[in-house]
DNA sequence: TATTTGCGTTTCGAGATGCAACCTAATACA
DNA sequence: TGTATTAGGTTGCATCTCGAAACGCAAATA
C-alpha cells in the first residue's frame, strides 16, 4: 500500500520526491497570487487601512477581504483595531510578513530588467543614502554566480548531487 | 476627461501614480500565479516536456498547456520541437526565465525560514561546492539592510523622498 | 498494420471572481 | 440631540476560470 509509483523516468521520481518536502508550493498558495501580491507590495509601502488597499489596487471589496483574512491567516498580515479610530482595523505586517521584501524586490528587479517599466525612484541605505545593491545569488567569496554556475549539494553531508531535484 | 481622480489622502495618490509605472503588475499577472510559479521551479530544476510538467505537477492537462503557452507568450519559456522526436515539445527557460532564479530562490529561502519545510539539499558553487549567500539586501559597502533600514530615493537626482510609494 | 506515446483540445460541473447594493458600528457635524 | 458620513465588511448574482476525464491526432514503436 506504501508503494511508491515509479515512471521509467528516474528525473521525474527524483523531482517528485524532492517536491514533497518542498518549502515553494505553500509559499506559493499563500502569496502566489495576483492580489496577494499587490497586497503585500501595498503593505510593504506602508498601506495599513481596508480603504487604503481597496481604493489603491482597485480590488472588489469582497476578494480584498477574503485576501486580507488569508493573509492575516497565513501570519504574514497582523489585524488591529486603530486605538485613534476604533472604526478602523490596521493591518501591518508581521517580521514574516516583512521577510518577503527580497522576493518582491527581486520580481520588481526583474520587471525592471525585462522592460516591464522602470520606476523612476529606488530603494537606498538610510545611513549614507546610496542605492541599494541589485539582488543576486553571490558564492561565499562575493561572485555573482547564474544558473549555469550551479549545482546541488546535499545539506548535510555537502556531497554533490548529479542532477538538481526541486527548488 | 482626462481629469485624475483625487482623495483626500495625499500618501494614497502617491502611492496610485507611481502604481501606474510600477514594472511589478505586469510581471505578477505572468508568473504571480501558482501554476505558472510552479512550472518555473520545474523548468529550473530541468523539466522540459509537456508530460513531464503534468506528472511531476500534478497539474491538469487544459491548465498546463494553457500556462504554458502564456510563459511562451511572456518570453519565459521557449517552444520547440525535440529533433530526436517530433512528437515531442521541448519547453526551455529563455534569458529571461533564467532571471528568474533570484525570485524562486527568495521565495524558498523564505519558505524555509518560516517553517514551511526544509529540503535537504542545496545550491552551492560549482567551482569550490561551497553553498550560495543567503539572497538579501546589501548596501553599497555589503551590510544586510532590512526594512526599516531603507529609504527611497529618486533615480536621477539622488534626491530623498519622505515616504514610500510602491515597489 | 496495430498499438502506444506525446501533446494537446473539448466538454462540463464546481468553485472563484467582480460588481453593486446593502449592513452595522463609530465618528463628525448641525 | 438628530443626521450624515466613514470604515470595514457581507450578500446576491452574473461571469469567468478551474479541474477531471474523454477525445483527437500525428509520430514513433512493435
Amino acid at each position: 500500500m506504501n508503494r511508491q509509483v515509479l515512471t521509467d523516468d528516474p528525473d521525474m521520481d527524483a523531482f517528485r520526491a524532492a517536491a514533497l518536502r518542498c518549502p515553494l508550493p505553500p509559499a506559493v498558495e499563500l502569496i502566489g497570487e495576483k492580489w496577494a501580491f499587490l497586497i503585500l507590495r501595498g503593505a510593504l509601502n506602508g498601506l495599513q487601512h481596508f480603504e487604503q488597499f481597496q481604493s489603491g489596487l482597485g480590488i472588489a471589496r469582497n476578494i480584498l477581504s477574503n485576501r486580507l483574512g488569508k493573509l492575516v491567516e497565513g501570519g504574514i498580515l497582523e489585524r488591529r483595531a486603530d486605538p485613534d479610530d476604533r472604526r478602523k482595523v490596521i493591518y501591518s505586517l508581521s517580521a514574516k510578513g516583512e521577510a518577503l521584501l527580497p522576493v518582491v524586490l527581486a520580481l520588481r528587479q526583474w520587471g525592471e530588467d525585462w522592460g516591464h517599466g522602470k520606476q523612476d525612484i529606488m530603494l537606498a541605505d538610510q545611513r549614507d543614502g546610496q542605492p541599494i545593491q541589485r539582488i543576486a545569488i553571490h558564492a561565499q567569496d562575493g561572485r555573482e554566480l547564474t544558473l549555469r554556475e550551479l549545482m546541488w549539494i546535499e545539506r548535510t553531508t555537502g556531497a554533490s548531487l548529479k542532477r538538481p531535484a526541486s527548488a
